[in-house]
RNA sequence: GCCGGCAUAGCUCAGCGGUAGAGCAGCGGUUUUGUAAACCGAAGGUCGGGGGUUCAAUCCCCUCUGCCGGCACCA
């Protein structure tokens, strides 16, 4: 016998090698209904496992947080059941829960999935959920189980029961006559699924994500408890697409694409303003810190074979040269992907001595990086960009104050944008990479304890992580990832030591005791790509600016054309005051201008008509109100400046560090 | 780069093997208007580029380019 302890403390005695579902049974018939699956002492398991011993039991209903993992798993094998019905032949490889939903690689080659078969596939698995077949568990031995996929021709599925290592069960999960090779565990039955599900799009997707394997056909669905969660999912990916910064670039006439020019930006007046207010507003950070410098675009490529960057990155690199046939200077030239080697020949211009260091050296560069053409993506992933770059020079001694003082910085900066939620991760040496064991044990060391200290100076608030073999080839880096408005992730800052690039560039200082040292180099970004970060405000807003970002921040409207002197006046004192307002006098009528105007999303609208000319007043009309109130100008424009000044401009009025 | 899809007016989109359509925007006029679309009119296109099939191609086929959704990549 075993006893088995409920979660509100009563303890029973079982059979050994009883089940969940038989102690549900026990209890009551609606329960065992209801039971999809059983967590053992905390661990998650299936109704129907054998329990062997004394244990914790709690029953997982559909409603438990837990359930919905386990809803999206079975929805997964489901779909690979259809598919294979309606489509014999097509071979099975891997489903795994993911964000949102679930996802299952299919190999039919020759034969992508079409949107209307999936909607067939939906269709099919509807009715194997509708048939309510048990999942059931068998352990096979690794021959078996080799030898049933090979005689089914199931060659990917021989490939994962080889990769299993050898002390580990093989479980087949069987839903009527269908099976899967499945970790588990799953719900007690198919119909336990529920229909809260939506096959969303089908794309390729390389077997085990490496390039030089074959392409498979993925399906991507969302699977909910209820329908209500699976439609606010739907209304949530209409929110996003709502917010999507290429659309409201257009709309809002903030930057362009074209043909000839893939992946570099067409910056337009107000688009360029946004982007001009942040390089402000971080050079304003950086002042008394750091020394701005601006190092060549193009550079002999000598210089990025001595920093590695043309062996390792050769490909994604643009080379320069001379148009001219007859020109005899044949010499290659590269725009520059980085900017470190430039920021090395400024150091190296000259004798620095151990006095001088830390040297901050900052630069807005625009670097080039040649991207995949599939990877190019809106403002978010380009080829052309502006980088919020800074290298530091130090002592080895100096580094780790440097990395939290930069993480100062970063945080603070991320603040004023309103990006609260930080994450700070740790990447360690890749596989491909330069430097001596020592030098990148000596690096991790370091950055470990500076991670530590981040996460504990925050309170808890800034999560920490890492992420093995992610480091740069030069040296392991932090980095900062936000979460925007609607939850989504983007990471942006980085902090990465380099122990390599001084050393390939013999780069010195002269130590205390007249010594040679080489310096060591920290890469640092907040923003990370200017470009990619004015995309994430933009979505992170959805267009709505706060006013200090917004590039239109006043239209000056009019109701009559009798107040055309007035209104040119208000907009005359706004501008006086580096308010960027514009002046709408068009034979419109107001309700057509307000529309306009707040589709263009304009923070504030003055409207003035006859009655406010003669009382020196404005109706001020803000976006997302319909509202509006009518107030003294002087007033208005006082709270105007106020609102528009930068929040670091602010801080520094008040007397703040 | 790989798999799939898409490319028609400034924008959003319809159309079809037989001389290309709407709404909005823009332009001209009327309207002087009180907080999310006043009315009338004229105009606007090498149907992404190149090649092929056909009596005839925006439509079918091939190819290139770009974009979109993923994958891979992201110093």
């Amino acid at each position: 016998m075993i006893q088995i302890t409920f979660p509100d403390g009563a303890k029973r005695e079982f059979q050994a090698g009883t089940t969940g579902l038989a102690v549900a049974e026990s209890i009551a018939k609606s329960l065992a209904k209801k039971a999809i699956a059983v967590k053992l002492d905390g661990r998650l398991s299936d109704l129907r496992d054998p329990i062997v011993s004394d244990a914790h039991l709690q029953f997982v209903t559909r409603e438990d947080p837990e359930a919905l993992e386990l809803i999206r798993h079975d929805c997964a094998h489901v779909m690979a059941e259809a598919v294979q019905e309606l489509f014999p032949g097509t071979q099975v490889t891997i489903g795994p829960v993911i964000d949102n939903g679930f996802y299952y690689d299919f190999y039919r080659p020759g034969q992508p999935f079409t949107l209307e078969e999936l909607g067939q596939i939906e269709k099919r698995m509807r009715e194997i959920i509708a048939r309510n077949k048990p999942f059931t568990k068998e352990v096979w031995s690794r021959d078996k189980a080799r030898q049933v996929f090979a005689d089914k021709g199931e060659a990917f599925k021989v490939e994962l029961v080889e990769a299993i290592p050898a002390d580990q069960d093989l479980k087949i999960y069987y839903q009527g006559d269908w099976f899967d090779l499945c970790r588990g565990p799953h719900m007690a039955s198919t119909g336990q699924i529920g229909n809260s599900f939506k096959l969303m799009k089908v794309a390729g997707a390389y077997w085990r994500g490496d390039s030089t394997r074959p392409m498979l056909s993925r399906i991507y669905g969302t699977a909910w408890t209820n329908d209500a969660d699976l439609a606010a999912y739907v209304h949530m990916l209409e929110e996003a697409e709502k917010r999507d910064h290429r659309k409201l670039g257009r709309e809002m006439d903030l930057f362009h694409f074209q043909e000839e020019g893939p992946g570099v930006v067409f910056w337009h007046a107000k688009g360029w303003t946004i982007f001009q207010e942040l390089i402000a507003y971080m050079r304003r950070r950086l002042k008394g810190d750091y020394m701005e410098v601006n190092a060549p675009q193009v550079l002999d490529k000598v210089l990025w074979e001595t920093s590695g960057h043309w062996g390792w990155y050769k490909e994604n690199m643009f080379a320069v040269q001379s148009a001219g046939e007859d020109t005899e200077d044949k010499r290659v030239f590269a725009l520059k992907p980085m900017n470190c080697p430039g920021h090395l020949q400024i150091f190296k211009h000259g004798l620095k001595s151990y006095r001088d260091l830390p040297i901050r050296m900052a630069e807005f560069g625009v670097v080039h990086r040649y991207e995949a053409s599939g990877a190019m993506h809106g403002l978010m992933r380009v080829r052309g960009f502006t980088q919020d770059d800074a290298h530091i020079f130090c002592t080895d001694d100096h580094m780790a104050a440097e990395c939290l003082k930069i993480n100062e910085l970063i945080l603070s900066v991320y603040a004023d944008f309103g990006f609260e939620e930080i994450e700070v991760k740790l990447s360690t040496r890749p596989e491909k990479r330069v430097g001596s064991d020592e030098l990148w044990d000596r690096a991790e060391a370091i950055m470990m304890q500076v991670l530590e200290q981040i996460a504990e100076e925050s309170g808890g608030r800034i999560k920490i992580a890492l992420n093995p073999g992610e480091g740069a080839f030069y040296g392991p880096k932090f980095e900062y990832t936000l979460k925007d408005a609607i939850g989504r992730e983007w990471q942006c800052g980085t902090t990465q030591v380099d122990f390599n690039l001084p050393d390939r560039f013999e780069a010195f200082y002269i130590d205390a005791d007249g010594s040679k040292k080489t310096p060591v180099m920290i890469h640092r970004a907040i923003c990370g790509s200017m470009e990619r970060f004015t995309g994430i405000l933009i979505e992170n807003f959805a267009g709505h600016f706060p006013l200090w970002i917004a590039p239109v921040q006043v239209v000056v409207a009019t109701i009559t054309s009798d107040a055309d002197g007035y209104a040119e006046t208000v907009r005359r004192r706004l501008m006086a005051a580096g308010i960027r307002a514009e002046l709408d006098l068009r034979n419109e009528k107001i309700n057509y201008k307000v529309r306009e105007h707040s589709l263009a999303k304009v923070p504030v609208i003055l409207v003035c008509g006859k009655r406010e000319a003669e009382e020196g007043t404005v109706a001020v009309r803000r976006l997302g109100s319909n509202e509006n109130r009518v107030v003294k100008f002087d007033e208005a424009l006082a709270a105007l400046i106020d609102e528009a000044t930068p929040p670091d401009v602010k801080r520094a009025r008040a007397g703040a560090p």
